[in-house]
DNA sequence: TGCCAGGCCCTCTTTAGGGCCTT
């Protein structure tokens, strides 16, 4: 079977969830996806200059402690930038992690060319009898294997770049397309629910 | 210090409201 695009899957962990509302990222987790493959990955704790509060200490396990010495935002988004490059990015509920990095790498005027798409619009089509489209549930409902860490932007980056493979995999084998191209999932997670049957049957004559 | 968002999608809809998802 041919294996898509090259792709960044992208996860933030932050101090809350509005940047517009002063919260910064404290983790940047990524992997490169080539061939069907993770092939390279970027992890880095930083220090958002404040202390974060005890319910994202709990939620994320990332404590005050860990980031007083950890570099700044400024420093390591100069650095995922160049990581990224002109690469496309996935991400579980895009919206919520394109807000941090267009923030962030507003701040140090670094801008993107990728395009996103997000891993759960694409599973709300793909996966419609899942339990939910929590990223952890969806993991769980194919079989994804994980080494029981979430909520740490690494560990929840891997998982997302499994989920994806299994989707492109799970689309090439029922409709028989092949390769299944990044253009093609940003386009079926803008279909209704009620059309994405027809469209990838489509797609696949 | 503590507060806070926003895009998608369904339905008891479209002159709206509320759940899902992310931290």
């Amino acid at each position: 079977m041919q294996r898509a695009d090259t792709v960044v899957v992208l996860d933030f962990e932050t101090t809350g969830l509005s940047p517009n509302y002063g919260d910064r990222v404290i983790e940047i987790g990524a992997v490169r996806v080539e061939q069907g493959q993770i092939v390279d990955c970027f992890q880095q704790l930083m220090n958002p200059g404040f202390r974060i509060n005890s319910f994202i200490e709990q939620y994320t396990g990332i404590t005050n402690h860990m980031l007083q010495n950890a570099p700044s935002c400024a420093e390591v988004m100069a650095q995922f930038a160049d990581f990224l490059g002109n690469d496309n990015l996935v991400a579980h509920n895009a919206s919520f992690d394109r807000r941090f990095l267009d923030a962030e790498l507003s701040l140090i005027k670094r801008p993107y060319a990728g395009a996103f798409v997000c891993s759960m619009l694409v599973a709300r089509r793909v996966y419609q009898k899942a339990p939910n489209h929590k990223l952890g549930s969806l993991v769980a409902y194919k079989d994804i294997p994980t080494d029981g860490v979430f909520h740490r932007a690494l560990a929840d980056s891997e998982m997302t770049a499994k989920l994806w493979l299994k989707m492109l995999d799970d689309i090439a084998l029922q409709y028989d397309i092949s390769p299944v191209s990044f253009q093609l999932m940003q386009q079926l997670s803008r279909k209704s629910k009620d059309t994405v049957h027809r469209f990838l049957n489509d797609k696949a004559k």
